[in-house]
RNA sequence: GCCGGAGUGGCGGAACGGCAGACGCGAUGGAUUCAAAAUCCAUUGUCCGCAAGGGCGUGUGGGUUCGAGUCCCACCUCCGGCACCA
C-alpha cells in the first residue's frame, strides 16, 4: 500500500510556505543557529548530486529547529561566471536572462524537494544590489593598499583572441580551437592576501570542527617556511641573482643553480653564449607549459647557459641552468641546487652529469638517493659537526654579517588575482585618468553597472572595453575624461563574503548591519564539497578577517563548523553536466517522491565519500516509507493484556535508536541514521504481528514519527496531523531518550582462543572479569579447544570479549 | 610531480583496537494471484563437509598487539585540489 506522495509533498511544501514556517527573524530568547549550504552555481537543473548535498543542510535545519534553536538557512546564487558568458558567445542569450531563468527552475527543484530555506533572504551574485558590495569591498582594500595593480602572466589563446583558464588548456594548446596557447603580460589587480597569511595558518589551530583534511589542505596552501634568502654572483658578468632557500645549511652541497625559464637575468646570461639557441628553443617549450604540466614532467628537463655562478661561502665555481622546474612565482625563482639533500635536485644532477656533495652525514646504513633527514654537516667548512638547526643560524648570522642574504619567511601562498577579462562578472571600481592615474570611483557613485554588449565574443580584449561610451567616463578626480577599468572580478570575490549578506540582505546602506551580523556570526555550520576546500574557503576567512579589521565583522573566522561532502559519481566520473552523466530527480518525485529521494541520497553513503549512484536505490527508501506509513494508518489488532516483554522490547529498541540516531545525526552519519531506523521499523511490524497494545505502540511511534521528521519530512508531518498528534510537526521538540531504557541487561560476550572466536555467551551486563572466565570455561566448545593445553594468559574485556592464550 | 583522501560480498555500504559484512539493493526459492505487479516469508562472502563443524577472507607486502578492516612502514590502484570551472 502506497501513500500519495504528490498529494502529500505538495499539500506541506504549500503550508510551510504560506505559514512562514523557515522564515527567520533575530530573536535574542533563543539561541541561534547559523546553516549554510554554499551557494550554488545556476546551472538550471538541480541534478542527484546536488540533492544530496541540500538534503544534508535541510535535514540540519529541521533538526536543529526541533532542539529549540532559531535557525537560519538561506540560499542564494553564485551567478556569476563563465558557464553563462559561454551560452551567450554561442547563442546570444544574455547571461543575465539564462542565469534568472536557471534560478527560477533551480527555486522550483529546492520546492519539490521540501527544502527548508528562508528565501526572504535570497541573494544573487549578478544582481547590482549585490555587486555593489563587492565594488565597495574593493575599494575598502584599495583604500588600505590591500587592493593593486601589477602585471602578471595569462594563457592566450592567439586564434580566440582571449585569455584561458588554466582548465582550458590542454597540453598546452586551446581547448577549443587546438592553437598553442601564449603566455602574456597583462596589467591586472590583485589582494593581497600575502599580508594575512600569518592570521590564516595560526587561526587555523582554533577551527577545532572543521576536518583536519581541510585544515592540513590550507596550511600546505599557505605552506609557510623558514630559511634564508641571499645573493649569487655569476662569473664574468657584473650581476647576481636572489635565490630563497630553506636549508641554507646545505649551502656548501651547492653544485649548480637553476634559474626559472622567465627569470629577468635569463636573457643576459645566455645572450652571446655558445648555448643561446639552445636555451632559447627550450624557453619557447616552457612558455607553452601549464605550471602542472611543468611540475608533473616525469623527468626534469634544464639547459646549461654556458654561465658560473660563484658560492659566496668557498668561491666555487658551479654552472648555472634553466629549468622548468623552477616558477618564477614561487621564491625568487632561482634556487641554489644541492643534490645531496633535495631529490629534484639529485635527477637533474644525475641527468646531467653533476657532482653530488653530501653536507649532512646520513651515518653508514644510508644507501638512498637525496638525504632529507637528520644528521651532522659535514663538508661544510665552519658549519662542521652542527645539526640543521645549529647550522642554519650559523649561516644566516655568516650570510648577514657579509651583507649578501638574511633569514627568511617564505610562503606558497601569492597574493589573489582577482582580474578577469570576462564580461559576466562584477566590474572593477576603478577609473584610469590621464592626468591622475589610477582613481577609485566615489562610494557614492557604486554600483558601476555592467554594460550592454552587442556581441560577446572575445576580441583581444576584455568584453567590456568594447563598450566604447561605457568605458568613456570622467575623472571622479579632476572631471577631465578617462576611462574605466574594463576586467571584471574573479567570481571568488563574489562568494567570499555573501554570508555575511544574509544576515542583513536589503541593506541599501552598507555591505550588512554590525548588530544583524553579531547575532548570526559565526556560521555554526557550513556545509559544501570537498573541492572547495582550499580557495574558496580561504578566500572567505581572508575577507572576514578583512571586515573584522576594518570593524564590521564581528568574528575573525567564519565558519564554526565545517563539514566538506563527497561528489556524487556515475559511470566512473563525477556527477556534472559537462561529463553529460547527470541524473535529474524529476523522475524519481513522480514516482516515488521527494522523501524517498531524500532518504536515498542520506542512505547512500558516509556523506563524506564519494557515492556511487545507483537506480535501484529509490524503490528500497520508498517501501520503507510505505511500511512505516501502513503502520500509522491501517488498523491494527491491538488487544487488552498487561505489559509484558514484547511491549519492553520495542521501547527498548526505540529508545536505543533514538539515542543512535541523535548521536549519528551529530556526527554526520546519516547513512547509519537511516538505516537505524529502517531496523526500527522491523521491530515494529514483528511486535504488531504478535499481541499489540496500541498505548505501546502508540508512544514508541510518535518517537519514531518524530526521528522520521528531519529526513523525511512531508510523510511525516502527514502522518503527524493525521494522528491528531499537532498541526504543524516542524516546530515540534526533538525527542530525549529514557537511559534506562537504552541500557542492556544482558550481552552477549564473544569468547575467544588465541584471538579466534569459539563461542559466545549470554552474560549479565555487569559481569566481573573472575565470572566471566569461569562461565567461559564451562562452555563445551571452549573446553574442546583449551583441554590438554595450558593458558598463559586470559585477556578479559567483560562483558564483551574473553581471550584464552595458551601457552 | 606536489598536497589531501579512498580501497570491505554480485552492488551501495556497517563495524569505541574486541562477533567482519548491520541496513538496503540485487539474486534465488516459497506464499499469495487465473496471471502479473505489489506485498509477505526464507536463503544469500568463499572453500571443504551429508552434517556437526572447520579453513580462508577487508587492494599488496611487512610490522605492532592476547587480538588489526581499524594503528605503524613500504608499495599498487582510483578520486579531489594545484591558484582564470565553480
Amino acid at each position: 500500500m502506497s501513500y500519495d506522495h504528490k498529494a502529500i509533498e505538495a499539500k506541506w511544501q504549500d503550508r510551510w510556505e504560506s505559514e512562514g514556517v523557515f522564515h527567520t527573524t533575530e530573536d535574542s530568547t533563543r539561541p541561534k543557529f547559523y546553516n549554510v549550504a554554499m551557494y550554488p552555481y545556476p546551472s538550471g537543473e538541480l541534478h542527484i548530486g546536488h540533492v544530496r548535498n541540500y538534503t544534508y543542510i535541510d535535514l540540519i535545519t529541521r533538526y536543529k529547529m526541533m532542539q529549540g534553536f532559531n535557525v537560519l538557512s538561506p540560499m542564494g546564487w553564485d551567478s556569476f561566471g563563465l558557464p553563462a558568458e559561454n551560452l551567450a558567445i554561442e547563442t546570444g542569450i544574455h547571461p543575465k536572462v539564462s542565469v534568472e531563468a536557471q534560478i527560477t527552475r533551480m527555486k522550483e527543484h529546492f520546492r519539490k524537494l521540501g527544502a527548508a530555506f528562508d528565501w526572504s533572504r535570497e541573494v544573487a551574485s549578478h544582481d547590482p544590489a549585490y555587486y555593489r558590495w563587492d565594488q565597495w569591498l574593493f575599494l575598502e582594500l584599495y583604500d588600505r593598499g590591500l587592493a593593486y595593480k601589477a602585471t602578471a602572466p595569462v594563457n592566450w589563446c592567439p586564434k580566440d583572441q582571449t585569455v584561458l583558464a588554466n582548465e582550458q588548456v590542454v597540453d598546452g594548446a586551446c581547448e577549443r580551437c587546438g592553437t598553442l596557447v601564449e603566455k602574456r603580460n597583462l596589467a591586472q589587480w590583485f589582494f593581497k592576501i600575502t599580508d594575512y597569511a600569518d592570521r590564516l595558518l595560526d587561526d587555523l589551530d582554533e577551527l577545532d570542527d572543521w576536518p583536519d583534511r581541510v585544515r592540513t589542505m590550507q596550511r600546505n596552501w599557505i605552506g609557510r617556511s623558514a630559511g634564508a634568502r641571499f645573493r649569487i654572483p655569476i662569473k664574468d658578468l657584473a650581476a647576481s641573482f636572489e635565490v630563497f632557500t630553506t636549508r641554507p645549511d646545505t649551502i656548501f652541497g651547492m653544485t649548480f643553480c637553476v634559474l626559472a625559464p622567465e627569470h629577468p637575468l635569463v636573457e643576459e646570461l645566455i645572450s652571446g653564449t655558445e648555448h643561446e639557441v639552445e636555451a632559447r628553443e627550450y624557453i619557447v617549450r616552457a612558455a607553452r607549459e601549464s605550471e602542472i604540466e611543468r611540475l608533473a614532467e616525469g623527468e626534469k628537463t634544464g639547459v646549461f647557459t654556458g654561465r658560473f655562478a660563484i658560492n659566496p661561502v668557498n668561491g666555487k665555481e658551479v654552472p648555472i641552468f634553466i629549468a622548468d622546474y623552477v616558477l618564477m612565482g614561487y621564491g625568487t625563482g632561482a634556487i641554489m641546487a644541492v643534490p645531496g639533500q633535495d631529490q629534484r635536485d639529485w635527477d637533474f644532477a644525475v641527468k646531467y652529469e653533476l657532482d653530488i656533495v653530501r653536507t649532512v652525514d646520513a651515518g653508514p646504513d644510508w644507501y638512498g638517493e637525496a638525504f632529507l633527514g637528520e644528521g651532522p654537516t659535514i663538508n661544510s667548512g665552519f658549519l662542521d659537526g652542527l645539526d640543521r638547526e645549529g647550522a642554519k643560524e650559523r649561516i644566516i648570522a655568516w650570510l648577514e654579517e657579509q651583507g649578501i642574504g638574511e633569514g627568511a619567511i617564505q610562503y606558497r601562498l601569492r597574493d589573489w588575482l582577482i582580474s578577469r577579462q570576462r564580461y559576466w562578472g562584477c566590474p572593477i571600481p576603478m577609473v584610469e585618468c590621464p592626468e591622475c592615474g589610477l582613481v577609485p570611483v566615489p562610494r557614492d557613485r557604486l554600483p558601476v553597472t555592467l554594460p550592454e554588449v552587442e556581441d560577446y565574443a572575445p576580441k583581444g580584449r576584455s568584453p567590456l572595453a568594447a563598450v566604447e561610451d561605457w568605458v568613456a567616463t570622467t575623472c571622479p578626480r579632476c572631471g577631465g575624461a578617462a576611462s574605466r577599468e574594463t576586467d571584471t572580478m574573479d567570481t571568488f570575490v563574489d562568494s567570499s563574503w555573501y554570508y555575511f549578506r544574509y544576515t542583513d540582505p536589503h541593506n541599501d546602506d552598507a555591505i550588512f548591519d554590525r548588530a544583524k551580523a553579531e547575532y548570526w556570526m559565526p556560521l555554526d555550520q557550513y556545509i559544501g564539497g570537498v573541492e572547495h576546500a582550499i580557495l574558496h574557503l580561504l578566500y572567505a576567512r581572508f575577507v572576514t578577517k578583512f571586515l573584522f579589521d576594518i570593524g564590521l565583522s564581528p568574528v575573525t573566522e567564519p565558519f564554526m563548523r565545517m563539514f566538506t561532502q563527497g561528489m556524487l559519481v556515475k559511470d566512473g566520473a563525477k556527477m556534472s553536466k559537462s561529463k553529460g552523466n547527470v541524473v535529474p530527480p524529476d523522475r524519481y518525485y513522480q514516482e516515488y517522491g521527494a522523501d524517498a529521494l531524500r532518504l536515498f541520497e542520506l542512505f547512500v553513503g558516509p556523506p563524506t565519500d564519494d557515492a556511487v549512484w545507483n537506480d535501484s536505490g529509490v524503490p528500497g527508501t520508498k517501501r520503507f516509507l510505505d511500511r512505516v506509513w501502513k503502520m500509522g494508518t491501517a488498523t491494527h489488532s491491538f488487544v487488552e493484556r498487561d505489559p509484558n516483554d514484547d511491549d519492553a522490547v520495542l521501547m527498548a529498541e526505540t529508545h536505543r535508536v533514538l539515542k543512535r540516531v541523535t548521536e549519528d545525526i551529530n556526527r554526520f552519519h546519516f547513512n547509519t541514521t537511516v538505516s537505524s531506523l529502517m531496523s526500527l521499523a522491523n521491530v515494529f511490524q514483528e511486535y504488531l504481528g504478535r499481541s499489540p497494545v496500541e498505548k505501546t505502540f502508540d508512544e514508541a511511534y510518535r518517537v519514531m514519527i518524530l526521528m522520521l521528521a528531519p529526513a523525511a519530512p512531508h510523510v511525516a508531518h502527514e502522518l503527524w496531523e493525521m494522528r491528531g498528534m499537532g498541526s504543524m510537526l516542524a516546530n515540534e521538540p526533538w525527542p530525549e531518550w529514557d537511559e534506562s531504557l537504552v541500557a542492556e541487561s544482558t550481552v552477549t560476550m564473544v569468547v575467544q582462543v588465541n584471538g579466534k572466536v569459539r563461542d559466545r555467551v549470554d552474560v549479565p551486563a555487569d559481569i566481573t572479569a573472575e565470572e566471566a572466565e569461569r562461565v567461559a570455561l564451562d562452555l563445551d566448545k571452549v573446553r574442546g579447544w583449551i583441554d590438554g593445553a595450558v593458558v598463559r594468559k586470559v585477556i578479559a574485556r567483560p562483558p564483551t570479549v574473553i581471550n584464552f592464550v595458551l601457552g
